[in-house]
DNA sequence: ATTTAAAATACAATCGATTGTATTTTTTAT
DNA sequence: ATAAAAAATACAATCGATTGTATTTTAAAT
């Protein structure tokens, strides 16, 4: 694994020159000739010289590489954030390394362990459905590595962020529904520590209000959005005393699985009950009817949530100014919710 | 970032020992004795101590880093390879880097060097679809970094695979739909560099003449699989003299947009043409018709892996013994090929 | 031609941990 | 009690690159 590499020494022997020449070389010093430096650098090549990261970030204290804590990469959301961070990562130098919590908190704490251990330069991350205590985030702010929240954020102050507007987004999940002639709209809500589900209830409130339409605590039914959450809540659901004719979901699992129980049970989508879920998952199209759902664009949102973090990281100004950016969603509307009045 | 970190340095200092003793006591040596091991821990422990992996790995030359090369993290097998992967990885101390070669070789070739560059200890890759020169690949070798190919494994001597039998899968899935009666079963096959496409090719050839169905050139669609290829497919086959009845499709996402345009055509599925796919995408039960394809364990496929790269990596003797590992896959039937003969 | 300023390069310490060798201390045996 | 063996610890070099300071070389100015 050693034999053959070449280091700056061997450069500056062959070149009976210092090394630290060599290595303002190949740093493009301004305090090094042109002509040593092509010298220098026909022999790097020659020498098939690559420079050694470990020595070099040790010597700087830089790891040039960004932590990335998200609950699952499976999800479609979570999966092309992933693409937009890895991408603006690359393109300036830094590595990335991914960590699912799979939405434990015990895990997610680990996690921000090693992290933190392995000196990365900064965290993105997106909270897990457990996460209520945020004792291993401040962990990290005491090592003094910038983190950046992305989706799934949390209610403590001073805190960078990038998010898209829960609120308006659940606003407009919702009064498309009404807009469709929906009057007994239910909710399903995610667990109710995390920020961005409390906002889309409160877009949803916002909107029945709008409308004149009472707010009935029953309709909201909350849970971890998973697959069989959206069935119970789809069963549940059906016992109500007043006929539901609209589910706005905070997820497209749960939606999904709402629908094809409701479906099986001979309801029609969306004549009797009209679905709008949230995320755009890439089986939301496919499904039989596409359900209408909530755009978010992961990539965007990586990308913007990376380059904030890089800012962060390079900001040699002490004061850690906190940022949150707040990008947008749209609504996708198809066959689930549209009614012909 | 620098200021609070305590060193080896720090502890031998407090306690008027030296750091060669302090940097054995951490790492358990037989050289220390235990009252003097407890007497650093315990001081490890009040300075809130801990080891800075930049130096150790330098010192030892290994980064403790696996890289991943995928074509892309939101399909769902490789994203449960990935978890896989990771899982092994980090029980093991290593770390992993995943990168997305968006099925492009210049990516690929550029990752692989950024991951020689960085002296990752091992590589897993599945090859993209555009792969036809193995340069790169041996350029590891050549750095002697060892690699371990998952899935879509390329055909250059003297590899370590883990893999699927895609021949037997190839085999049960083609049977399957003859078995349920189809006669003109058309094969939907990627691109020809992948040995993994040749192989199910190989297996549908197989079962049609176990059955003494003649083979046709013209049946066999060769693509890169995507959304389009899908419905391209589809059109291409229904313009074909004999009426198909089958489809054997070498992935999901291909089967699922064919079967959605064919049903827009008005044909039924499985009545008019029964459809198997490959791969067990998360889409494929939802749909209607649920999707009949072969089911391969990514994250087994992926631990595996990750076992045989780190006993490559761990393995003092310098004879690289290659390895081929060949785990089940198996047929799930479902509506889309299940007919009442 | 000589002094001065500026540019180029060399020297040497450093990042933090590891490890072969040397030295000291402790234990065992006589 | 003393020599020999074994155990514990200290010394010092090293991994490869970076960087502040010192020195030498070159260029500019008088």
């Amino acid at each position: 694994m050693k034999g053959n590499k070449a280091t700056i020494h061997d450069i500056a022997r062959a070149l009976n020159i210092d090394s630290s020449t060599v290595s303002r070389a190949l740093n493009d010093s301004s305090r090094v000739t042109q002509k040593t430096k092509d010298k220098i650098m026909a022999k790097a090549n020659e020498l098939g010289y690559q420079r050694n990261h470990l020595a070099s970030n040790l010597r700087k204290s830089k790891t040039y590489t960004l932590g990335v804590i998200v609950p699952r990469i499976s999800r479609h959301f979570f999966s092309s954030a992933i693409a937009g961070i890895e991408e603006t990562a690359y393109q300036a130098g830094y590595n990335v390394v991914i960590c699912q919590s799979l939405e434990q908190l015990e895990r997610e704490r680990k996690i921000a362990e090693t992290l933190l251990a392995n000196r990365v330069d900064g965290v993105l991350i997106s909270i897990s459905m457990e996460t209520d205590d945020y004792n291993h985030l401040q962990g990290m702010r005491r090592g003094n590595i910038p983190v950046v929240f992305f989706d799934r954020h949390c209610n403590i102050p001073n805190n960078s962020n990038v998010l898209i507007n829960d609120f308006q987004a659940g606003f407009d999940a919702t009064e498309h529904l009404i807009l469709n002639g929906c009057k007994h709209i239910v909710h399903f809500s995610g667990t109710q520590n995390l920020e961005i589900y409390k906002n889309r209830l409160r877009g949803y409130r916002a909107a029945l209000e709008k409308h004149g339409i009472p707010f009935n605590e029953e309709y909201v039914l909350s849970s971890q959005l998973m697959k069989e959450d959206g069935v119970e809540n789809a069963k549940k659901m059906l016992t109500f005393p007043y006929k539901i004719d609209g589910i706005f979901s905070a997820n497209d699992v749960a939606a999904i699985s709402a629908l094809q129980y409701l479906k099986s049970q001979g309801k029609r989508i969306p004549e009797d009950i009209a679905i709008v879920g949230f995320s755009n998952e890439s089986i939301s199209s496919i499904i039989e009817p596409p359900l209408s759902t909530i755009n978010q664009s992961g990539f965007e949102i990586g990308k913007t949530a990376t380059q904030l973090l890089l800012s962060k990281i390079n900001n040699k100004s002490s004061k850690q100014l906190e940022e949150t950016i707040v990008l947008d969603a749209n609504l996708i509307e198809r066959k689930s919710s549209i009614r012909k009045l």
